[in-house]
DNA sequence: TTGCTGATGTGAATCACTTGCATTAAAAAA
DNA sequence: TTTTTTAATGCAAGTGATTCACATCAGCAA
C-alpha cells in the first residue's frame, strides 16, 4: 500500500472525513506500536478539539478502518485487541512482561510460508498469517 | 511429552483426578481442533454424569492445565481464547469462514525464527511464539 | 443553504472471563 | 474403613472489553 495523506486515504475509501477518523489516522502514523481501543482513545483525548471524543466512536472507528484495509489486528495475546496500520508486512517481537514490542520483517519466512501454503491439501486461499514471537525483552530478563 | 493416559498426567502434576478433569483430557485428546471454553463446555456437559458441570470450572480447568503446560493457549483471532494438547510443536491454517483448522509443521520456519530470535537487539529470552495463516479452505472457496 | 446519509454520543446490554465464598469430593491419615 | 485435610466445584455476583439501539449531529452533494 502507498503511503497517503489521511485524507487521500479517506477519500479513497469513501468515508467521510471527520476529526476523529483523521486524528486516529495521524496517531497510528505516528505511534509506532500496536495500539487497543483503550490506548487509542486515551491518545485522542488529548487532542483539545477531541477532549469529549466517545469510546464506543473508538470502537467502531477501528472496525471500519479494519474492514477497509487501514488497520489489520496484531494479535499479542492480551485481553483486549491491538491494531496497526497495514503498511509494510512485518512481525513482532513481544515481552510478556513489559509489553514492549520489536518488529521484524524476514523474507525467508514469507517464501517458506508462501510454500506450505500452496502444499496444503485444505486451502486454497491463504489470504493472510499472524506470526508473533513471545519472549522477556533484555531489562526484563 | 511422552503421550501418558490421563490419569498418569494428572497424578504426575500432582492434580486430583476428578471427574471432569479426565474427561476434559479425554475430550481433548479425542478432537483434533483447538477448543474454547464454551466449546469444550458443551462438550462436557454430553457426557452424561457431568450434566451439571459448571461453565466456571471449565475455565478453571482450561486455566489450570495451560499452568501446568497440559494445554497450550492458540490465537485464532476469534473472540475467546483457544486452547489444544502441548503435543509436538506445530502451527495452524484457520478457515476464516467456517472456522476449519489444519495443522503443519515446519522445520525450515523454526530455524528461520531462531535465526531471528538470536539476532534481536532487545530480546535475550525468546520462550514461544505463534504463528497462523488464515484464509478460505476449499469448501469455503 | 438545504437535505440526505453516514458518523457520533449516550445509556444500556452482551459477552468472555474472574472472584468470593460456601459446599463437596479426592487423597491422605488414622 | 472412617476421619481429616485440602483441593476442586458450584453458585452468585462482579469486571472489563466490546456491541447495540436510538436519538442527534456534521460532512458533503445538490
Amino acid at each position: 500500500m502507498k503511503k497517503q495523506e489521511p485524507n487521500d486515504l479517506l477519500e479513497t475509501k469513501n468515508l467521510k472525513k471527520t476529526s476523529i477518523r483523521i486524528a486516529v489516522l495521524d496517531i497510528f502514523n505516528r505511534t509506532k506500536i500496536p495500539l487497543d481501543a483503550k490506548g487509542l482513545w486515551e491518545k485522542l483525548k488529548k487532542e483539545k478539539t477531541l477532549k469529549n471524543a466517545n469510546e464506543v466512536t473508538v470502537y467502531r472507528t477501528l472496525a471500519v478502518f479494519e474492514e477497509e484495509g487501514i488497520l489489520k489486528r496484531v494479535d499479542l495475546r492480551k485481553d483486549s485487541v491491538y491494531f496497526e496500520l497495514k503498511t509494510e508486512h512485518h512481525h513482532h517481537i513481544v515481552c510478556t512482561n513489559c509489553d514492549m514490542v520489536e518488529d521484524f520483517e524476514n523474507l525467508e519466512i514469507e517464501k517458506v510460508l508462501g510454500r506450505i501454503a500452496a502444499k496444503s491439501s485444505k486451502f486454497i486461499n491463504i489470504k493472510d498469517h499472524s506470526l508473533e514471537l513471545f519472549g522477556l525483552c533484555k531489562t526484563c530478563s
